[in-house]
DNA sequence: CTCCGTGCAAACGATTTGCACTATG
DNA sequence: CATAGTGCAAATCGTTTGCACGGAG
């Protein structure tokens, strides 16, 4: 399965990395199709998949419900308005985090973090040599 | 609006606590629904929505579509596998994370963790003065 | 008795999918 | 040309809500 580089994956991939804001599939649609009047919400849809899939893009399930996409692949954090919801990039020194809970960062007052490691589980592995 | 202590409620908060485990609102109600064979989903989700926000459970906004709940209200971080997305519970020191990453915790191969801070952005805070 | 809580079904919002058509490589 | 990608509409999934009835305090 090879990717092809159509009009539409163009515009979508342009679009987020232009920006430089972390989207939702129907904000960029939005976006997109007043370039593109044609394309589908599905269309946006598919290509965010395929090109987080690809490593082109990040993909963000945060709190909230909508997943939001990512134009800088790059190994960062992120902080996120429990009230309106956007999400900004954060780049820290991971060591320090223990310092950082509490206080201002970014402009916004900080009224908590959450961590979450991600890996396979023990079960799984089992799972996997059989 | 006083909270009452329905036998739907009472058994939806045994059956969690009891699980040990970080289930969603259809787990718990294919559990709760043994004992209770006429309780509707609708119920669980009522009512794990009213004891997160009375701090009687948490609820966790986590990696994949379907929120889960927690028995433990206690600060703690978590690790959820990518395989079959179960969650664990994980009390570390916060000061060591940096060490942490793509090692082996709790029995999980690590691929990675995320790290959110929420808070109130400044854009909002400006907004709230009004 | 007063309302908070319940069960049911219908509504909802985000995302996914089946299908016939289009266009990239 | 082969087959990945598109647009459309319908389907799906998790969750929420309106309503009339039931039960806790």
């Amino acid at each position: 399965m090879q990717l092809r580089m159509t009009n539409q994956r163009e515009m979508i991939l342009q679009e987020l990395k232009k920006s430089k804001d972390h989207l939702t599939a129907d904000e960029l649609y939005e976006r997109v199709k007043k370039k593109m009047p044609r394309i589908s919400l599905a269309t946006v849809y598919r290509n965010l998949e395929i090109l987080s899939e690809a490593g082109m893009i990040g993909k963000l399930e945060v709190s909230g419900r909508q997943k939001r996409f990512d134009w800088d692949t790059g190994e960062h954090d992120h902080i996120h308005c429990i009230q309106c919801h956007r999400v900004d990039n954060l780049n820290l020194n991971r060591k320090e985090l223990g310092l950082l809970s509490s206080e201002t960062i970014k402009g916004y007052r900080i009224s908590g973090y959450r961590l979450e490691f991600s890996g396979v589980c023990s079960q799984c592995l089992k799972k996997n040599r059989k």
